[in-house]
This record gives C-alpha cells, structure tokens and sequence, in this order.
RNA sequence: UGGGGAGUCGUCCAAUGGCAGGACGGCAGACUCUGGAUCUGCUUAUAGGGGUUCGAAUCCUCUCUCCCCAGCCA
C-alpha cells in the first residue's frame, strides 16, 4: 500500500498561512499560473502548476490560467492551445478564469498615462544600442537619458503617437524613471512599452505597442486580485520593480514570492535548449516521448496522477537543485504498477519448437491480468507447438547466476508449462541461434508442478500461429550526463545520448492486444511499462516503452561485465 | 569589483535553540509462477573558522563556494 506522504508543505504555504493569520489579504487566496505562449509546457511548469493550484484546492482559493501574451513576435495560438490541453490533461481547472495579459493591454495604457502625468514615466528616444551603453554595467552605474527630463506634455504627447503608429519600430520607448544609480539593473530606467508594428494573435493590429514583462505582469496580478504571485528565482531581482510600479500607481499589490525551478538530470528543461531539440531534428516534435514536456509524456504513457505525485514529492524551495529522473521514473512505476493490466510481448523473438507437442494443437490457458488487483480478472493465452520467446532468455553458455534457460535446464513458461531445452540450431554462418528445440511436461499444465519441483526462472512467451507482430518504440535518456546544462558542459549537443530511440519492428504480442486503443497502457511482464501510439493503425500495432521494470539480473550482469 | 539569492546523506526535501528525519538511489536479505511487486535491515550529510549558549543545522561574526542580473524576451 503505497501510503501519501505527509502532507506536503513548503515555506510558500508557511508564508500564506501566516498571511491568513494576520489577515494581510483577508484570508483570501488567489493564485495564478501565466505562461507565456511561445513554447510547449513540460515538467517544470507541472511543478509550477502543480504548486499554484494545488495551493487554491488546499486553502479554498482561486488559481487563474493567465497568457503572459505581451510579444507578439514570439507567441503563437498553437501553444495556447496546447497549453489549455496539458493543464486540463493534468488535473486542473481554471473555471472562468481564462485571461490573457492582452485582455488588459487597454488598462496598462492608462496606467502608463497616469505614470508619466506623476513624473515617473517618460518617453526615451535612445535607440537599443544606445539604452543598453546608457545603463552602465554590473560595476558601474548607468547614464540618465538625454530625454529623461523632457517635460510630461511632450512625453505625452509622444507616447500618444507611439500607439497611433506614427514613429517606426524600435525608435522610441517609455521608460520608468526610477534610478540610474541603482545596483540593481532592472532599477535603472527599465523600459516599459516598445513599439512592434506586429500581428497579435489576440488582438490583430489594434496595437503597435507592447508592454513589457515587468510592467505588465505586476499589472495583470493588480487587476486579477491575486494575493499571491509564485514566480521563479531568476526574477527576485525583479521584485523590488514589481512593487514600484505597484505602490507609484496606488494599486493593489499582490505579494511575488520566488521558488528555485525544476532540473531534471539527464534531460534539458529550457524552452531555448527544447526549441533547438525540436528544430534541429533530434527528436520528431514537441511530443516525441523523450521530450521532458507534459505532451512528450502523455505520449509516452506517464499519467497525470504520476506526475502530480512526482511534484509533490520533489519539494519546494529556494535552492537550486536536479532531481534524478529515477525519482520520475519511481513515481510513474508505482502509478502504472496498481491500475495497468498485464500482456505478454516478445521484443526479440527467439523461435522455440516444443518437440513433444502435437502438431497443430491449440491450447487455452488462463493468465492472471494484475497480480496486484484480482480484480481485473483473467484472460486465455493460446499455447501451441511452436511459440516465440525472448532472445536474452536463452544462453547457450549460461554464466554464474543466470536461472533461465540453457541447453538441459527447465524452466517455466508464465501460466504455461515446464519447459527443458533439449538442442538449439545455429546458423552456420553467422553463429547465431535461430531455434530452440525443448521438451515440455504435461503435468505442469498451468506452471505448477504436481511434485513439487522447483523452477529458477518463468519466462513470458508468445504462440507463434496466434501471436500478432508489432513495432515497440524504446526509449532512453536524451542526454548521457545528468546535468547537460551544468556548469561544466558545453555545447548541450555534446552529450547527446544518440541512441536514445531504439525501435524494434518484429515483436509478437498476445492476441488480447488487437484491439488495444491508442494511449492504453500495459505492463508487458518482465519488461516494463507500455502505451499504444498514436501512430498504431488497423494494420499496424506500435507501442512506446513509458519506463522498465527493475531489473535486477540487468544489473548483476552489469557487475560482471566490469570485471 | 555592483545588486539579489543559496549552501543539510549520492539526489531531493524536513528539522525554525533541545536525540539531524523522510523519500528516491545504492548495498544486503526475506518472499515470489514477472530476477516485477511487496517486506526487512544497512550505508551516508549540517561548506569552513571563530563566537554566544547548559545546549547551535538553527543566533552573531569572518571566510569560502555556487546560482541569477548589463533584452526594446519572459
């Protein structure tokens, strides 16, 4: 019984609690997740989703769905459709709360209105390269504008013709004006509005000005109520920006608090690194089932529950960290071990012909469909004459500690019979063994043995004159070392893993598995997790290994190799 | 060299002045018609130096290491 942890609590939920204590939003929760739409979702934003409404369900809160859609040159409506799909598909439901940082560009033009009447915004002729020599350095301090102190009448008057399109792009910016001097960088002067004569994906050509993360991110939290706003730790430095604009515009002010992201070893989690995966071809798409996005593992086989319990379990805090795929990988076995049904496939089959067999005999017999839950009942499995069996079960020079079969040794075939090798048959040219020819004992019909005789190894199997073939796709980490992006890489491409698909196309699989739906998963015995493709068709079975069962003999034989 | 953060088992997360604990991994064993699952045991950590205290991972202090910031990206 796989117990829930304690009840996972983190310094965000001790902070929000002390919040409800002291009454500082009156008891009010309300959070929001607002991904920007230029990418696909994957496991690191499950944490962030997981963490943001995760805390409403826990506090009788509120949790929004927000598109941080403020550049329209990267943003596409393929990814907020498919960012809708991966929340939904992972448990979460934003209700009516569907914004989009676009519903309120109207609003932030006012704001920065308002901002510029005060005094603190002004409109900034300097062109990109010249802002960027005006800001100094991280040891030195930035430059005022030549245009900083120009009046508010002409800022106006200038920001009033950004937005009717009269200036081209890049030619001018409003800028806040907060401190040159400052050493924190996002304080000197940020710019608040740029002009793009670009198509919005919302909102057409309505607009050739687009506000910046800073400013309208603090904005959207304002307008949407939002008590707390759970970021990432790469904008702590942004907050004390957050909270100027908040506090010169009299708004309300939600309170941004910064968690550390989520690093998966033996992967890349960086839409920059993802979108390089995808464009030069080292994985088919955004869901190729090595990608670490939440369509890659949907599609892979992994199911939401697993994946929810993965961020549970990881933890939230301020420090940076990986977390080992094998705690991933954990998760999703624990999932599929208690709800997946079993089947039998062979990868690489290996011909066996049983000797004493009647030709042209088909036998039923019963196999259990989870020794985990009686429940999901049995099913037949046709044994004949000749069946097929994996490659790797048979050594014609077995070493030390290898129970399964070999020249003379018995062993069991699952829910069938006793089985004894008897001879095998080579191809004399390549030496490799083509046929096993075995012996089996018709008073361990079912796998027990009347006299009690014991068996070192069970062996799953298929008939060949009933089995169906099948592609099965298998899938290994995408990178070689656990941290591809650490600091001692290079080039992530270096440590490409270039074998990390591996697929196999003349596999058997039961008979059970015609029908098997594209996305039902299996456990096929004694080798691991698997999911029906997409690409499965009438004529064509294909399955994804979702993740291995252990195994144990993989490692002894690992051992021995090493010496 | 400016500003902002962070240092606890191999990994991730706890312990908020009072026996450093859990999970994953690893190792060993039990059990088993999946070398699966399950169960049991073991292993290993407070970055370093000073200080306060009856008592410090926790407080003070100095040092070291790591991460983030110089987009008209988010």
């Amino acid at each position: 019984m796989a117990e829930v942890p304690e009840k996972p609590s983190d310094f965000i939920r001790e902070i929000i609690a002390r919040d409800n204590e002291t009454g500082k939003f009156g008891q009010r929760v309300h959070t929001r997740f607002p991904p920007e739409p230029n990418g696909y979702l994957h496991i690191g934003h499950a944490k962030s989703i997981c963490l943001n409404f995760g805390i409403a369900r826990d506090s009788g809160g509120l949790c929004n769905l927000r598109f941080d859609d403020t550049n329209p040159t990267k943003e596409e409506v393929e990814y907020v459709d498919s960012i809708k799909e991966d929340v939904r598909w992972l448990g979460f439901d934003w209700e009516d709360r569907l914004f989009y940082a676009s519903d309120y560009f109207g609003k932030l033009y006012e704001y920065a209105v308002q901002l510029i009447k005060a005094g603190k915004a002004y409109v900034c002729d300097l062109t990109a390269d010249e802002i960027r020599e005006y800001r100094g350095t991280l040891t030195e301090p930035g430059k005022e504008s030549p245009y900083r102190d120009r009046s508010v009448e002409e800022s106006l008057d200038l920001f009033r013709r950004m937005r009717e399109g009269e200036f081209p792009d890049g030619s001018r910016t409003l800028r806040a004006k907060i401190d040159m001097a400052s050493g924190n960088i996002n304080m000197r002067d940020p710019v608040m509005y740029r002009i793009l004569h670009a198509e919005h994906h919302r909102t057409g050509s309505k607009w050739c000005i687009y506000p910046m993360y800073d400013y309208a991110h603090c904005v959207s939290d304002s307008l949407e109520g939002i008590t707390h706003s759970i970021c990432t730790l790469e904008f702590e430095d942004h907050r004390p920006l957050y909270d100027w604009f908040l506090d010169e515009l009299k708004a309300y002010h939600p309170q941004q608090i910064e968690f550390a992201r989520l690093n998966l070893s033996n992967t890349v989690l960086s839409k920059r690194k993802l979108i390089r995966l995808v464009r030069e071809g080292h994985v088919k798409g955004w869901d190729d089932p090595r990608m670490p996005t939440i369509s890659g593992f949907r599609r892979r086989g992994y199911t939401p529950e697993a994946i929810r319990n993965f961020c549970d379990r990881i933890g939230v805090a301020k420090r940076d960290s990986t977390v080992e795929a094998a705690l991933l990988e954990h998760c999703i076995r624990e999932d599929l071990n208690k709800r997946v049904p079993r089947a039998m496939a062979v990868l690489r089959p290996l011909r066996v012909v049983i000797t004493n067999c009647p030709e042209g005999r088909e036998e039923e017999l019963e196999a259990v469909n989870n020794p985990e839950d009686p429940s999901m009942g049995v099913r037949k499995v046709s044994f004949s004459k000749v069946l097929y069996i994996e490659r790797d079960d048979f050594r014609e020079d077995p070493p030390k500690d290898f129970f399964r079969l070999a020249p003379g040794r018995e062993v069991r075939l699952r829910y069938a019979y006793f089985i004894t090798c008897t001879g095998f048959v080579k191809d004399p040219a390549t030496g490799e063994i083509v046929e096993l020819q075995c012996v089996y004992d018709p008073a361990t019909r079912g796998g027990d043995s009347p006299d009690g005789r014991k068996v070192k190894a069970t062996l799953h199997w298929v008939s060949a004159s009933r089995a169906l073939p099948a592609e099965v796709r298998l899938y290994d980490y995408l990178f070689l070392t656990a941290e591809p992006s650490g600091p001692a890489e290079g080039d992530f491409a270096s440590s490409l893993n270039l074998n990390s698909l591996e697929t196999l196309t003349s596999c058997y699989v039961e008979p059970g598995l015609r029908d098997a739906a594209p996305g039902s998963r299996w456990q096929f015995e004694r080798q691991g997790y698997f999911c029906v493709d997409p690409d499965s068709g009438d004529e064509r079975l294909v399955f994804n290994r979702t993740v291995t069962l252990k195994d144990t003999w993989a490692k002894i034989e690992k051992k021995q190799k090493k010496h």
